[in-house]
DNA sequence: AGCCATATGTAGCCACGCTACCTATACGAT
DNA sequence: ATCGTATAGGTAGCGTGGCTACATATGGCT
């Protein structure tokens, strides 16, 4: 992956806790990817804010797995060992609930940090 | 402190991470409070969504007191022992700071989380 | 006397994102 | 051929901070 020659402050580690898991199923939701295709894909997305190491993402992955939120499956491209992760219907169920549970939460810190509520 | 009748999920404890230490800058923008103060400061600004624990809130303004965003100082309130904080210098820069982060960040979210980008 | 609201605090648990590694293949440049 | 980089997957162990569960104390109401 190509990264941008910076600029960009990676977001804090402790701002993305709990917040991690909504964006993975997000991702998924488009079209099936692989763990390095979803690291650039948040990248991507972020506009290059975040650039999750792969001990961040692997064990995220992993975990939502465990849960039944998504589905993986290994391949081989170009002679490299792919898992392919698809959002099954628990995870689209949860990335909704995850969607709606932003919408309060977001809400709730601006209301309270106000200064630009 | 009377809570209203519930009703109201609680915020998921690691969403809040990260984002503890600004709502407690924000809610002694205005005065200086006390930390039972400070607890029902926060429940009423969130709506009822927030109701933190004293091992949760108590930890945390020692730590910012730690830090010299805030400081503490004893009285005596109708037989009671308060420790009242105060928002410093610093700590209003850092107020600042954390408003604007969680503007990138509740950016950055909610474009990865699209759905309702 | 008992209970609640007010008020502060700590010990210890746990989850999770992180750092720092490791392994492996393909490919372009030297 | 060798080196570096991009691609691809992974784990062990650390640190941190919000939580549970407790302890302490006063004032006031019934």
């Amino acid at each position: 992956m190509v990264r941008a020659p910076v600029g960009l402050l990676p977001m804090d580690a402790d701002a993305v806790r709990g917040h991690l898991d909504g964006m993975l199923l997000a991702v998924l939701e488009d079209e099936p990817l692989h763990g390095y295709g979803i690291i650039e894909a948040l990248h991507r997305r972020s506009g290059g804010a975040l650039d999750l190491p792969t001990g961040t993402v692997y064990p995220a992955l992993r975990r939502l797995e465990r849960g039944r939120w998504i589905d993986g499956s290994w391949s081989t491209v170009g002679g490299r060992k792919r898992r392919t992760y698809t959002l099954t219907r628990a995870g689209q169920r949860e990335l909704a609930r995850r969607r709606s549970e932003w919408i309060r939460f977001s809400g709730v810190v601006g209301s309270v940090l106000g200064g630009t509520a």
